[in-house]
DNA sequence: AGTGAGCTTGTCAACGTTGTCAGAGTTAAC
DNA sequence: GTTAACTCTGACAACGTTGACAAGCTCACT
């Protein structure tokens, strides 16, 4: 009967619960009640208000209803990985995402390199969204600078890299014991000469990859020739001019173990590039898709992303669920894919 | 001097404006002033007011801030891409992130395949939380629903392919040239049996790629062979199937045309079965990391996924900063790579 | 001395929603 | 016919913040 049923061809602002309590005829509580499906409210009033929704396609707002609400929570997460181009960090992004929607809840990502002012940066435009919970793979040596968030019931979790200078959860591949296993796999293949070629070795995973080359080789009482071992390689254009430096010294590696999918491919061009391709055995850290379709397919130590994202939620959520469990850190087995690359036999093979 | 500074190791809720005005012994309003630097503070009570804001570790809840804020702007946008694992949708998804970035905006992305109906049910859950702007990889065909959203102030980009039923900004490749680009590559090099394979026929990208394959053999007077269009391809698996098939039949194709980057390598998958991979030509859309080491590498159309997302992200903030232009389509060139695998001479080559 | 301008500061209401609580109405029981 | 219990409904305050506006103060000018 009133005036409200213009709809006219520009209304700018949304409708609030208050244009639905007009149309319908009662009041905003009743409104918000129907809107959240709480009882106490007939059945014909209830109709009413379903009808004046959907008329003006009212949604609430969920800014405003999580303000009021109790516990503060926005059901919105932050996801901070390194660069979202990387399909492993697509992966983890997704299963995340996957985790997030079931429960309602949304994510904000950034890519944050592996740049650690940029991660406090991001952290903190994160924490004026009072987002409840972060996923990070950090880029920064010292996360000490979170307490403040956990204080404030944020809760954190870290992924493929553990955090430093604080305690929290963690989702990681046993990096270790994955290189130990590369480079056993090369020395079963008859290689002695290992060359190494690793990331940024402030990273600590990079850190733990190297460890495990050293007790590899250690394990099989082979002689660890440092000038074997390159370490702070940026790109695949780096790994690349570093490889072929080392392929075109006097005693060159009859085998390269390529850390990261970025060295992977460097070392696959230098290779290429000096036709040593099918001599040169090599395995690398990371699957790559079209890896299986070079030849020879390249031979991998293989991170499922996909289950390091669902267990990361799954930790994530767990906290905001309310688990006060001690922090715990989940390891995701990792696994060696054969496919010729590291297979090629060397000089010492049986 | 008050009883405010105790630092006990657990506080649970943020602080407040409220508590830094304690603490700094003024009012909220003057803390507001401050946090927003607005003009018309003493430098005194300035200091003191940042110095409170320090010891508390205080930042303003954006979302109460934006409820009260002109405009309701939240300075968040949502993004709605196929699938964030493919690289080129995370290479969109970070030039939008870098051009929000500096805008101070987050984005809230997910992935929804090429299913409709989750591309309208994130759509509602990024219009309850009151996006600014939607950036969409459309799955459905018929995004009519968004005149709402439209009329509630709501900005909307088209990435990748058009709307239909609404007229919005867009930011497409030219999908009709570049895929007669492509198969005027393969014709000018003695091909004239090309198996074109193609995407769900329903996208209309899909679509646009089948006519630019017509109307390049047309344009060389070639009639077309019905037997060898495939559509409606589902992944590399189907690709691969549908690629071998076709080569097992009494008058194969010379070449082979791939629609899109999954396919391309489910095709090249069947060559290497059947060890034709370097006497059938290819040629595909999109480019992909290591296409350039297959032995022959693969030629290519390759889209500038970054060039896309940066387009989207400006017309986005174009409309957000109040332009009333007409919705344009932004056209992004498409390159071709020639790299080998499309030069492959067919039996009719000069 | 009185007036007005300019500066700093604070009070109050409002954004859109929900929690608390009380009022109105109905039914059942004494 | 009164009381109790229950159901349905709405008034009001509050979440954390900012816009509108006014009060208080100082200073200069008439």
């Amino acid at each position: 009967m009133s005036e409200g049923t213009s709809s006219s061809t520009q209304r700018l602002p949304h409708p609030t619960i208050r244009d639905v309590a007009a149309l319908a005829g009662t009041s905003l509580k009743t409104v918000s009640r129907v809107v959240n499906g709480e009882p106490g409210v007939s059945p014909e009033l209830g109709q009413r208000v379903r009808l004046a929704i959907e008329r003006l396609d009212y949604r609430r707002n969920l800014a405003a209803s999580n303000l009021r609400r109790s516990g503060g929570r926005t059901r919105s997460i932050g996801l901070l990985l390194s660069n979202i181009i990387n399909p492993l960090d697509g992966a983890i992004q997704r299963a995340i995402e996957e985790a997030a929607l079931v429960r309602d809840v949304i994510v904000i990502a950034s890519s944050i390199d592996e740049d650690a002012g940029r991660e406090r940066e991001i952290v903190g435009i994160f924490t004026a969204r009072r987002v409840d919970g972060l996923i990070i793979k950090a880029a920064g040596h010292d996360q000490s600078y979170l307490v403040d968030q956990r204080r404030m019931s944020m809760a954190l979790v870290f992924v493929d890299r553990p955090p430093a200078f604080l305690d929290a959860d963690t989702v990681v591949v046993d990096n270790e014991l994955g290189t130990r296993r590369g480079i056993a796999h090369l020395i079963a293949h008859g290689h002695r000469r290992i060359a190494y070629l690793g990331a940024l070795h402030t990273i600590v995973t990079a850190e733990q990859r190297v460890a495990g080359y050293q007790a590899a080789l250690a394990a099989a009482r082979i002689e660890s020739d440092e000038s074997l071992v390159r370490l702070d390689i940026q790109n695949s254009e780096h790994a690349h001019a570093v490889a072929r430096e080392l392929l075109q010294t006097e005693d060159p590696p009859t085998a390269f173990f390529a850390a990261q999918n970025m060295i992977t491919i460097g070392v696959v061009h230098a290779l290429r590039e000096l036709e040593l391709h099918r001599k040169i055995a090599v395995v690398g850290f990371d699957d790559v898709p079209l890896f299986d379709l070079l030849e020879p397919a390249i031979t991998v130590l293989a991170q499922d992303a996909w289950a390091i994202g669902r267990q990361a939620a799954t930790a994530l959520f767990d906290r905001l669920d309310g688990s006060t469990a001690p922090t715990r850190t989940h390891v995701i087995p990792v696994s060696l894919i054969e496919r010729g690359s590291g297979e090629i036999r060397g000089p010492h093979s049986a």
